[in-house]
DNA sequence: CACTAAACGGAGACAGTCCCCGCTTATCGC
DNA sequence: GCGATAAGCGGGGACTGTCTCCGTTTAGTG
C-alpha cells in the first residue's frame, strides 16, 4: 500500500542530507529556521526540500520521531523502575523539559496533542499518546491518579506546564514546581 | 518627562485610526495580521504606522489596552462579589477565556508575565499583576490558598492552562475542568 | 547503451517587514 | 492672516522568507 516502489538513490541521499542540515538548523535557530537556507544547506534546490516535506510540520515531525521514539520508550523505562506514580511524574517531566529545551519540539508535541487538527494521527502523536496512555492507566490503577483523567488531557496540560515555565525564562528550572502544583493542587497543603 | 509638547493634531488623529483599525484587524486575522495592511486600511503610510508602533508588540499592546483595563477591574468587581476563593478562580477563568477567545491576546498576556523580556514592566502586565495580586493576597489570607504561590506563578500557570485548553479546540470549553484540576490537584478526588 | 520516468533545482511570483528621505502641513510668533 | 519651521507623512524599495512551476538531469531497467 506504501511504496511500491524503493526510492531512487539519489532522492533518498536527499532526503537523508535534508533531514540531517533540518535537525541542526532547528536546534540553531528553532522551529522557524528558513526552509530555504535548510535546502541550500543540504545542497539541494528548494524543490526537493518541499517535495519531500510539503510542510514544516512535515520536515519538523521527520527530524525529531527518534527523539520522540526515545521519549516514548523512556517511558517503559521508568514504568519498570519506579513506582507507577512517581515513573509518571518523571515522564511528564522529561518530556516537559524536552518540550522547552529541544527548539522546534514545542510546535510538534502541541500539535500532537490538539484535537482537530487535520492530520492528527501523525507518527509522533501516536507515540506519545501511547506512552502516556500506559503510564497514566498503571497509575490510575494503582488508586494515585484520578480515574477521571484521559491522557490526553495529562499531555495538554503538560504541554501548559512546559509553557508556563518557559514564560519564567528559568531554562526549565520551575518546570518541576509547575508540576509539583498541578499534582497537588492549589490549595493550601495538607 | 513624557510629552513636553502636545501630539500635533493630525497625528493624534492617525494615531486613533491606527488604533482602531488594529484592534479589527487583530480580531480578524489573529495576531500576526499584516502591519502594512493595517496601515493601508487606515490610510497611512507604513512608515506613519511603524513610527507611532516601533513593535508589533507595542500596537498589540495599544489595541488592548482597554480591555486588559477591563480585567483589572473586573478584578476588583468580583472581590467585592464572591468569597476570596471563588473570585479568584471566576477571574482566572476569564482571564484564560480572554487569552484564547480575544486573537491577539495570547501574546500579549504572554509576555507580560515573561521573567527577562526586555521591557518586562509594560502597561498591561503591570495591570494584570496588580490584579493578580489583590485577588491571591485575599485568597491566602483566608487560607483557601497555598501561602507560597506567588501571583506571577499563578498568572503563568493561567497561561499554561489556556494554552492546555487551546489545544483542545473546544472554544474554551475545557477551561474550566482545567482550572479545576489545577486547583484540585491530580491525586484522586477526596 | 538507450530509454523513460523519477527526481532535481533554481528562477520567479508573491507576501511580509521595516527603513529612508523628499514632501506636506499644523502650529506659532508676528 | 501669514510666513517660517519643525513635526509628521507616506510610499518606494531593499530585504527575507515561502512555495510552485517546469525545463533539465540522472538512476534504473532490459
Amino acid at each position: 500500500m506504501t511504496q511500491v516502489r524503493p526510492m531512487r538513490a539519489d532522492a533518498r541521499r536527499n532526503y537523508e542530507r535534508l533531514l540531517k542540515v533540518a535537525a541542526e538548523a532547528f536546534a540553531e535557530h528553532g522551529e522557524n529556521a528558513s526552509l530555504d537556507d535548510i535546502a541550500k544547506r543540504a545542497g539541494v534546490g528548494s524543490g526537493t526540500l518541499y517535495r519531500h516535506f510539503p510542510t514544516r510540520q512535515a520536515l519538523l515531525e521527520a527530524a525529531y520521531v527518534d527523539r520522540i521514539e526515545a521519549l516514548g520508550s523512556r517511558a517503559d523505562e521508568l514504568a519498570r523502575e519506579l513506582p507507577p506514580g512517581e515513573a509518571l511524574m518523571e515522564w511528564l517531566n522529561e518530556l516537559c523539559v524536552a518540550t522547552i529545551q529541544v527548539r522546534g519540539m514545542k510546535s510538534l508535541l502541541g500539535s500532537a496533542v490538539t484535537d482537530g487538527s487535520s492530520a492528527a494521527l501523525t507518527a509522533c502523536g501516536t507515540t506519545v499518546k501511547g506512552a502516556a496512555s500506559r503510564l497514566v492507566e498503571a497509575a490510575q490503577a494503582e488508586g494515585v491518579l484520578r480515574a477521571d483523567l484521559e491522557p490526553i488531557e495529562l499531555l495538554r496540560l503538560a504541554h501548559g506546564v512546559a509553557t508556563a515555565s518557559e514564560l519564567a525564562n528559568g531554562q526549565g528550572r520551575e518546570i518541576r514546581r509547575y508540576l509539583a502544583l498541578l499534582t497537588e493542587g492549589l490549595r493550601p497543603a495538607g
